[in-house]
DNA sequence: ATCAAATTTAACCAGTTGGTTAAAAAAAAT
DNA sequence: ATTTTTTTTAACCAACTGGTTAAATTTGAT
């Protein structure tokens, strides 16, 4: 019994994934999900009370996703430039296999700035920012770096990484009409990091 | 009499402006946007006929707020690096004054991507693309900057330049805890054009 | 004062949506 | 074979939503 429960269990969450990626909360319908999950809409409430608890079970998973591997990244000791090269390597490799979670994330916490608030102050993310930001200042100072703030780097990294993967319906039709998006993508993981210590270095 | 209907046209405009922005299609109700407006459903419908045809509207507006000043820059005859200064001041100015316009367009596109097919071809922005592709390439062979990909260069500038308004609620709490974004957003603009100029120029 | 346009009031409607319920049926566990 | 759990069926409901209507009222222009 068991394996046919998270059997339903995940064609649910993978349903509801896909649908709240791409409709939000507001535009998702429960009956929409049920159909995709191959179950009725009796069974999905079955298993989730209602339309909100499903969507924060998606929603907070979507976000540790992005932000456990950045923590990970911004906390280890790795020497600053592979650092960089780890961080975009990884976001790269991520949003291509989960492409639609930063147009997600960003937008439903714009809708609702509440769900943030439950989601800050997560899993030492601080300390690894604090710690890299000490990194980058310390580069710095000693001269293996050009003047930067630390924070202004790190939003860099970040944007460069991220944001072709948000704007894809939109950047992709402007900059690369109809040619393969998935392939331009995952050569950017390493010019993008080129791109950035090219930048900072001296 | 003409002036009034102006500024009822006008305030029905900002607030669906500010509700589609925050809430999107699917979560927006005319209801709240008569309420913003201060008049009542009965004249919102006498002014727009229908919810989807003030959504075009409006979204249609903001795609073109982003869209036109891009093609402009891209189309003139600046050099590039006083080009590249052009479009980052520009979209930092742009952005600290509608700064939900970003995520909202990326948000709608992305729920609908038909939308799309009626604005591309828009406006001569692609020869300003193709225009200045062709700069970025002969400013390659010429050996002025590092070899890079047109379209990667262009895509990192508008990264750069987008992101962190669009992602603003988040990276905004992680990086910057109630400190005034607005300011640290604004001094962007300059630092942003020197980030990449930096990373091409030999 | 008169006329036309703008705005309000308030009731109404049909369709949709999240969610429930209870009974039956199917599947799995014992 | 019996019991328990999962799933379906199908009908139902209350709340909400976009949109309409028609009459009354206000407002501005002439």
């Amino acid at each position: 019994m068991e394996k046919k429960i998270i059997e339903t269990q995940e064609n649910i969450l993978d349903a509801a994934r896909t649908i709240f990626a791409q409709k939000g909360l507001a535009g998702a319908r429960m009956q929409e999900i049920a159909d995709r999950a191959g179950i009725n809409k009796a069974l999905l409430h079955y298993y989730y009370r209602s339309k909100e608890k499903l969507f924060e079970q998606v929603f907070e998973e979507a976000f540790k996703k992005l932000i456990r591997p950045l923590a990970a990244f911004l906390a280890d000791d790795s020497e600053l430039f592979q650092k960089i090269r780890n961080i975009c390597k990884h976001y790269n490799k991520i949003l291509i296999q989960y492409p639609f979670i930063p147009n997600f994330i960003i937008n439903e916490i714009n809708t609702n700035p509440n769900r943030i608030i439950n989601l800050i102050s997560f899993e030492g993310v601080a300390e690894g920012k604090q710690k890299t930001m000490a990194q980058i200042q310390t580069a710095v100072k000693s001269g293996k770096i050009r003047p930067i703030d630390p924070r202004e780097l790190i939003m860099n990294i970040i944007s460069l990484s991220v944001f072709p993967f948000a704007s894809r319906p939109i950047t992709g039709q402007f900059l690369y009409k109809n040619e393969d998006m998935d392939q331009i993508l995952k050569s950017r993981a390493d010019s993008v990091a080129d791109f950035i210590i090219q930048s900072i270095k001296i």
